[in-house]
DNA sequence: TCTGGGGTCCTAGGACCC
DNA sequence: TCTGGGGTCCTAGGACCC
């Protein structure tokens, strides 16, 4: 039987987002920016045809955005990430075998469902836009890497109505099409690479699909001969339908305004150590150790760089933040030179293991352990259920002069009772 | 003034072992 | 003058993704 991968995209899904909750913002010109309000992360059709490319400084773009009425918004992670459940659990009803392949993507496996696919795809549109309100895009294909290519064609060319189906198309459609698209399109092909290829000859994707893979492996790695595979219909890359524990968490952020005073970057340090602990014991696991880093801003060319990681093991494994920021307290004592303004910091959590698989030695102390557990279940409960930060360690300080800057965020409608949709009175 | 954050996978090369 | 070979493990760094 053919096999059928669906790959189900949401359309500019931070501005889609936003304009569920203002419609007023259909049609117009709309961005959503970076944390500390820095880049373009995602963009409204309307400022696409401007040609304002993703990943831009949004200082840069400020005149342009003026002279054309561009609406920017701060990310509003928890709206977003409200929303993308949704669309998720809507989409599992489509398919016995899902996997949820980031924020705004997830891949559905429709072999076998006997239903015209296409129809189906349309299907699953009308649902999600009904339900709740964010247009998506449907691709079709034998593999994930050709689906992802599917989608592509869905969402730029219009004749197929947002939804496409490579397995309907005949080889020589197929490889019309694909002859249309640029190779740098393909997933796992990325900026490096392309100028490699195009260099051996390669500009479409038909052309990539058609090399030897064998030759390509050579050049480049194993990825690119499953690349060549996938493109030919070979499937190598198998749904994940079982969401699989971070092997490494990461929490790291710009500072608001340089600093350059160790007790900035120690409540900094703190406050990610405390947030990456949270998300250890929500997948139930603990970390072996913790790396903590620092830097300056790499475009000040003419500043005083300085930039350094430290890599702090930790005597057993645990996901105690009081542990956890001590040692990247530590560590950060270690690392930091004065004299220069920093910008950013970050904290690693590696080695990590399931909780369950705690190594026992001889010399355990059983008791603290239990301790330790209980009241880091104590204080995530009391997060839970009044709101994150409720609780917290001192020494994240309370004025946070370094936070990051958020001028144009959303209410979170869909997260908070003080922030819900009031409709106005008729 | 102002340039994001969080991940994974792969490879090369060094250290070490027998 | 002449100085082995094969294997594993670990880490850093590159490339890529959204």
């Amino acid at each position: 039987m053919q096999r059928a991968i669906a790959l189900v995209d949401c359309n500019n899904f931070y501005v889609s987002c936003e304009r569920v909750f203002q419609p007023k913002l259909e049609g117009k010109p709309v961005v959503v920016l970076s944390n500390n309000d820095g880049c373009v992360v995602s963009r409204s059709q309307e400022v696409k045809d401007l040609g304002l490319k993703m990943a831009v400084p949004w200082y840069q773009m400020k005149d342009l955005a003026k002279r054309h009425g561009i609406i920017a918004f701060s990310s509003n992670y928890s709206l977003y990430a409200d929303l993308s459940n949704r669309v998720m659990s809507l989409l599992a009803q489509f398919s016995p075998n899902q996997e949820v392949y980031s924020i705004d993507e997830s891949f559905l496996d429709l072999t076998g469902i006997p239903a015209d696919h296409t129809q189906y795809a349309q299907q699953i549109r009308e649902t999600i836009r009904r339900c709740v309100g964010i247009p998506v895009c449907v691709g079709i294909a034998p593999s994930k890497t050709l689906a992802k290519l599917a989608n592509h064609v869905a969402k730029k060319n219009a004749r197929f109505g947002s939804a496409c189906d490579f397995n309907a198309l005949n080889e020589t459609e197929l490889n019309d099409l694909l002859a249309t698209i640029a190779v740098g399109e393909v997933w796992g092909v990325g900026r490096r690479s392309v100028g490699k290829l195009n260099e051996m000859g390669i500009q479409s994707v038909l052309d990539l699909k058609r090399f030897s893979a064998k030759r390509l492996r050579e050049k480049f790695s194993v990825v690119f001969e499953r690349i060549v595979a996938e493109l030919n219909g070979v499937a190598c890359l198998e749904l994940d339908d079982v969401v699989s524990d971070k092997q490494q968490i990461i929490c790291s952020r710009s500072f608001g305004a340089l600093t350059s005073l160790l007790p900035d970057l120690e409540q900094a340090v703190i406050a990610y150590a405390s947030r990456a602990a949270e998300k250890l014991r929500q997948q139930h696991s603990l970390a072996s150790g913790i790396q903590v880093y620092i830097r300056t801003n790499p475009h000040k060319e003419r500043a005083p760089q300085y930039r350094q990681a430290i890599l702090m093991p930790l005597p057993e494994p645990t996901d105690d933040t009081r542990l956890l920021c001590h040692a990247a307290l530590h560590g950060l004592r270690q690392i930091f030179r004065a004299g220069f303004a920093y910008q950013k910091a970050g904290v690693m959590l590696t080695e990590i293991i399931p909780r369950s698989a705690r190594p026992r030695t001889l010399f355990d102390d059983v008791l603290a352990q239990q301790k330790s557990h209980a009241l880091m279940q104590t204080l995530d409960r009391i997060n839970r259920s009044m709101g994150s930060g409720t609780l917290k360690l001192l020494g994240e300080g309370t004025d946070k002069t370094w936070a990051m800057r958020r001028e144009n965020m959303s209410k979170r409608y869909t997260t908070e009772w003080d922030e819900l949709m009031v409709c106005p009175a008729r």
